[in-house]
DNA sequence: GTGGTCTAGACCACG
DNA sequence: GTGGTCTAGACCACA
């Protein structure tokens, strides 16, 4: 799995860190159960501080997406990610809404709109297809 | 147009205002053309400080949301804000990857969170019917 | 003689009035020895405040463009325009260089450069021919 | 690479700053991707606020002279900056129209106008020779 | 009265 | 250590 940082984003790396790996689960590319690289690696390999990649694990963590055993290292949660529950949709939703409300002062359609979220979500469940 | 502001949020607050502000011409409570508060009153009125209203008021100008007229003081653009183009998608699909991804992750179908962005939709264009 | 004000730049008012005075005096559109409009008309006649007319018409004085009659009213400086000095040769420069690094920084030529230069001035001299 | 303000200006400090930087990138004194100092130490370098700094950077980073690289700091934009476009041909026209008008007024010749403009181009350009 | 600029000092997230 | 944010208070130019 390819990890893509822009070290010029606002966007911090280790949330960006933590981006790239919920969308290679998504993606598939990391099944449930399936290790993932060490703290220690994953930092040299990318070029980044060991601090960047702990404190990424730890969100991953933290949300339920990984597992961090003492031993075996760190897994995709075998049991799967916790389903989306009313706390994550009203979050979801605060996320979505300056979105939608600065696209429709940009004239863009709920049509087109839409239409790029399916595209978006293609990406993703082609892999799976 | 009321403004509400969460002093606790990550999200920094004149972010916070931008938002809003832009939710509000979204929803038609404030038409192109019209007025907004200068700078001193609604730092005033939210309870914070008039620096914090300035560098939101300058990222709304910067995006051609507002204008800021010599004689009329802050107004909505009465051109319109410019319409999305493709870097404002580039942009937004970079901004939905990351949530779509996720409520993949979670179980959300494709389907209910196209139903959720309408939904977000509707209580925007509902102002306008 | 058409005055042309942005109320939405940052350039204030009063200078924006001083530049297109000076424009119409190169352009030859008012003469030396002859009048402007009184402040007061002027100003009714733009829907700007007197104080920013005679803020404009005081600079204009005060470098020689116009001479202000208590009886006469206001007209162009009959001797012409002091001709240019070092002092104003050292501002010139001053004013010019920041404009020139920034095109080099843009890759303008130099020649491009002296082009957009010359056709300015042919805006003013083809006035005189 | 030296900077040098003029406190008694009426040129904004953090345009000065931002000019005498451009200036340097212009005169090759500081080279694509080559770091500029932190906020911090050139504020307490020039002897001002370390705010007075950031405005000037961030309004660099807005014209894309500059990037703020979260491992590398401030660095001067390795692509180079963008091309001048017709908007800021149009801006750098508006700028030096007035320039020119006055010159004529004050019976500067067209080629002395252009004779001062190279010799300012070569300021610039005798540093990459 | 407005926005624009500058200063000073503080806290925090990031790496 | 960095930049980002927020506060507070000051002065000035503009209209």
């Amino acid at each position: 799995m390819l990890i893509n940082l822009d070290f010029e984003s606002n966007e911090p790396i280790y949330q960006q860190l933590v981006h790239q790996i919920i969308e290679g689960i998504a993606r598939k590319e990391i099944a449930p159960g399936e290790g993932l690289p060490s703290v220690r690696s994953l930092a040299s390999d990318i070029g980044i501080n060991l601090h960047t990649v702990n404190k990424a694990y730890q969100q991953l963590k933290q949300d339920g997406f990984i597992l961090i055993h003492r031993q075996k290292g760190v897994v995709v949660n075998p049991d799967g990610v916790p389903k989306a529950d009313a706390n994550y949709k009203k979050q979801l939703e605060k996320n979505l809404r300056p979105l939608i409300a600065e696209s429709i002062c940009r004239d863009v359609s709920e049509e087109e709109f839409l239409r790029l979220c399916s595209t978006i979500f293609e990406t993703y469940q082609g892999g799976s297809a």
